[in-house]
DNA sequence: AGCACGCCGACT
DNA sequence: GTCGGCGTGCTC
């Protein structure tokens, strides 16, 4: 065999290099849970060819020498260490799971997100594609180099060996001449024999068996018909054009950058010395760059500065294109550029429009389309995983996740609606997508481009730092207008179907309007689902409340129950006062549920669809419930917020916001900036056919800077007065956050857990000064700002009570660090948790 | 996470 | 004298 001459064998070049006896093959692995940090192994000759960095292998460990899955990050010759070096045991993967590029992702996940290596690891390599979902291995066969010639062969002088039945002869005839080794059961049906014949033939060592995993099922791979291309205006040319530059320069700078093949033996160090900053592109100098060329060729030891280098990027776009501007087709345009060049485009979509019609999009315009979401079956997961990894995919398409999509040579990365909260991961590793896309594409050294017509203040921030290349896409296609908004001052309005509705008196007219027009639809938003918000008792004051979460129960009049939002607790609607005895129980508030049954009051005889999470179970309901409205069968379309986006229906003539300041007064900084992107958002789904359309938009404080800039559709007036008070009070985009959550089952304990954590954090930020008051030069004049521990908005969910604790600063490493030290040192005790987020989304 | 090592109290 | 409690610390 081939390993003899490698083993055994005399061989000079070896024996004279003596500095060739202290240089080792090793491997560096990283354990999906503890044992956290890095663990180095020696290669075993065997697997000298098959391992590579980004395969999963088993290596002993302990004193027991129990072999544990691991994953591979490195590869590399090295100086001989003192210690002794165990050797890998196993290999469990035939191809690498990520690239070298991703695995340096991933290592920037972990220490951003504060986190280990091997759990963002564990969590973004699919479980179907661990563990192989949808394939099995069977066991085939092929001829043996010892088996008996065939007869022509034969005859040059070739002894036969002793008897061979007419059947065993087929047998081995048949392996002799089939294309593709078979397997044991595919052989005895197509020849008739029994498994002993085979049995026999295999104890002689002339077939020989072997494992080969194979797909079981059929992996279809869909085709669809090419769809026209639109014609593209003036701002859709401009967009296409700044991205069309940009990969244009990528192709000049990715090439000598990445070298997917020689680079795989360096161990990269992600370790950032620089700045905070640079987590935004930032380019090597050139001389960095000419040295990673000729030294390419050589195994890199991990400890060379060389390994350090980053591809360059190029500076990322952030696309402002109103509602209905027709940033897909540029998106689509620009895949296409892609595509032609070999190479995969990536779309991050929030997970509400994966709908089906924003996949067809891209199906009707590309072949072959992966779509990563939610609902795929492990099996389903693993196929789309195997397209990509074997690079038969042009476009993936996907929620959040799929910005780990395995794409051999990614061109570009695309994120639409960049500003939504769900790119935010809320579970550990609680990564933002956005901000993995910025640093996968400098990792790649590829395009990327942000989407939004309300763009997150921190990309706006960027961008107005000219670290983004800002496009603007002012109007939408077809010269159509934005629509009129007008608002509704709910302090006066006059009630529309009754003193207690939801509807007022102007809202009411313009959807009977609306009706008389036969074929005009409606959008009607209500941010609340159920049909009362609040159950109290007006006798004793007693208000029904969860007794886990200590907020007040929702009433779901079809379900005739009482439910809690946070944690689904649920008890039967009550009748009387459960602390009283009362018997006139009040319910107020409202919900989707009674708004829905106030449209149908109003309007019996229209066709009406709710859309909020109660209705949206069933699999389907969705698409059933938009083919529907789409259809124009359903007149009146009302919902939660998982109809204020995205959605593309050109009779739809009316929006009407129910209640525009449900998220204003949260305890949240975000909370005006969330609601002018629902509004704004909302207010968009109206207009986009030929027949314009108008929005109303309900509020008690109609004055407000976030409602008054969405009406007007005005992002930069809203940018410029929200801006200032983020840098006036040391919020992102101005400084980073990293938020601390305690949880315990004992108000007092956390709280006084939350208090040692502080002191702790005091301690490790040395030199900064907290203040409760910010002013205009805090964060000039104080480096880091601790807030808290305070209770949390929402003080206590799901049987814990909740303290939180605000750090702020301009270099977000120095909060990590200080909380990573604590993270290591401070026991916290048995009953309860703490969980650290960086930049977090949900200040809840 | 496991698992050894280790240093004190109850036992055949 | 040994068996075993789980506190501490290490695993390449």
């Amino acid at each position: 065999m081939a390993s003899s001459s490698l083993f055994g064998e005399f061989q000079p070049w070896e024996e004279d290099d003596s500095a060739q006896r202290d240089w080792v093959r090793v491997a560096t692995v990283i354990f999906p849970e503890a044992p956290l940090g890095e663990f180095d192994y020696l290669i075993p000759e065997m697997m000298v060819s098959g391992l590579r960095a980004g395969m999963r292998v088993r290596v002993p460990l302990g004193a027991r020498r129990q072999l544990t899955t691991a994953y591979c990050v490195c590869v590399a010759e090295r100086k001989r260490p003192e210690r002794k070096l165990k050797e890998v045991g196993e290999l469990l993967d035939a191809e690498p799971l990520l690239s070298e590029a991703m695995l340096r992702v991933t290592e920037w996940m972990a220490e951003h997100y504060l986190c280990g290596w091997g759990a963002v690891l564990e969590a973004i390599v699919p479980a179907g594609v661990r563990h192989q979902a949808g394939t099995r291995e069977v066991t085939k066969l092929h001829l043996a180099e010892s088996a008996p010639l065939d007869e022509q062969t034969r005859r040059d002088g070739a002894k036969i060996p002793r008897k061979l039945t007419s059947l065993q002869q087929s047998v081995l005839d048949f392996l002799r001449t089939a294309s593709q080794p078979p397997t044991l059961a595919q052989l005895i049906e197509r020849l008739g024999c029994s498994e002993g014949v085979v049995r026999t033939l295999i104890q002689r060592k002339w077939i020989t068996p072997f494992r080969e995993r194979v797909a079981s099922g059929k992996w279809l791979m869909p085709k669809t018909p090419q769809a026209a291309p639109h014609l593209l205006n003036e701002d859709q040319r401009r967009a296409l054009d700044a991205i069309l530059e940009s990969l244009n320069s990528a192709a000049r700078i990715a090439p000598m950058a990445i070298d997917p093949v020689e680079n795989r033996t360096a161990k990269l160090s992600l370790s950032d010395q620089n700045d905070e900053r640079s987590d935004l592109p930032s380019a090597p100098s050139e001389s960095v760059l000419s040295k990673l060329a000729p030294l390419s060729k050589l195994a890199i030891p991990a400890t060379s500065p060389v390994a350090q280098v980053k591809p360059r990027m190029p500076m990322p776009i952030l696309i402002h294109g109103v509602t209905g501007s027709g940033k897909t087709e540029v998106y689509i345009r620009a895949i296409e550029e892609v595509v032609r060049r070999g190479q995969q485009a990536i779309v991050l979509v929030p997970e509400i429009s994966l709908t089906p019609q924003t996949v067809g999009r891209f199906r009707s315009r590309f072949d072959q389309v992966a779509v990563l979401h939610s609902r795929l079956s492990d099996v389903e997961r693993h196929r789309e995983w195997r397209r990509i990894a074997a690079g038969e995919v042009q476009v993936v398409v996907g929620a959040r996740s799929a910005i780990f999509a395995p794409t051999p040579n990614p061109g570009m990365i695309i994120i639409d609606e960049e500003h939504e909260s769900s790119f935010k991961q809320e579970t550990v590793p609680r990564y933002h997508a956005r901000d993995v896309a910025i640093r996968r594409a400098t990792e790649e050294g590829i395009t990327l481009v942000l989407g939004s017509a309300t763009p997150s203040l921190e990309s706006w921030f960027f961008a107005k730092q000219k670290k983004f290349r800002l496009v603007s896409m002012p109007r939408r296609v077809a010269g159509r207008p934005m629509p009129i908004v007008q608002t509704i001052d709910l302090r006066e309005a006059l009630p529309g179907s009754g003193p207690r509705g939801a509807i007022s008196r102007p809202l009411l007219n313009a959807m009977r309007e609306t009706l008389r027009d036969d074929t005009a639809q409606m959008i009607i938003m209500l941010n609340r689902r159920g049909f009362s918000t609040h159950i109290q008792c007006p006798s004793c004051g007693y208000v029904v409340n969860c007794p886990h979460c200590d907020i007040a129960l929702t009433h779901h009049r079809e379900r005739q129950t009482a439910i809690c939002h946070y944690c689904d607790y649920e008890i039967p609607a009550p009748e009387c006062c459960p602390e009283c005895g009362y018997k006139g129980i009040r319910y107020s508030g409202f919900g989707t549920e009674r708004l829905e049954s106030e449209i149908r009051h109003c309007f019996p005889d229209v066709e009406t669809v709710r859309m909020d999470t109660d209705t949206m179970h069933a699999p389907g309901a969705h698409e059933k419930a938009l083919s529907a409205f789409r259809a124009g069968k359903t007149r009146i379309l009302l919902g939660t917020q998982m109809i204020a986006k995205g959605l593309d229906f050109p009779n739809v003539t009316l929006v009407g916001v129910i209640n525009a300041d449900t998220a204003l007064h949260l305890p949240d900084f975000r909370a005006a900036e969330r609601t002018f992107h629902l509004v704004t958002q909302v207010a968009g789904r109206t207009g986009r056919g030929e027949r314009g359309g108008r929005v109303l938009v309900q509020s008690f404080s109609p004055e407000h800077d976030a409602i008054q800039a969405a009406i007007h559709h005005d992002y930069d007036t809203f940018a410029s007065k929200e801006l200032p008070l983020r840098q006036m009070f040391g919020y992102p985009p101005f400084a980073r956050m990293l938020r601390i959550v305690v949880r315990g089952p004992v108000s007092e304990t956390v709280e006084a857990f939350a208090g040692q954590l502080r002191e702790r954090l005091e301690l490790e930020l040395i030199g900064s000064v907290t203040f409760e008051n910010a002013n205009e030069n805090a964060m000039t004049k104080y480096r880091e700002r601790i807030l808290g521990p305070a209770p949390a908005p929402f003080p206590k969910l799901r049987g814990y009570y909740r303290f939180q604790i605000q750090l702020t600063g301009i270099n977000g490493r120095r909060l990590r660090d200080a909380v990573r030290a604590i993270q290591q040192r401070l026991e916290s005790p048995e009953d309860i948790q703490w969980i650290a987020d960086m930049d977090p989304i949900d200040m809840l």
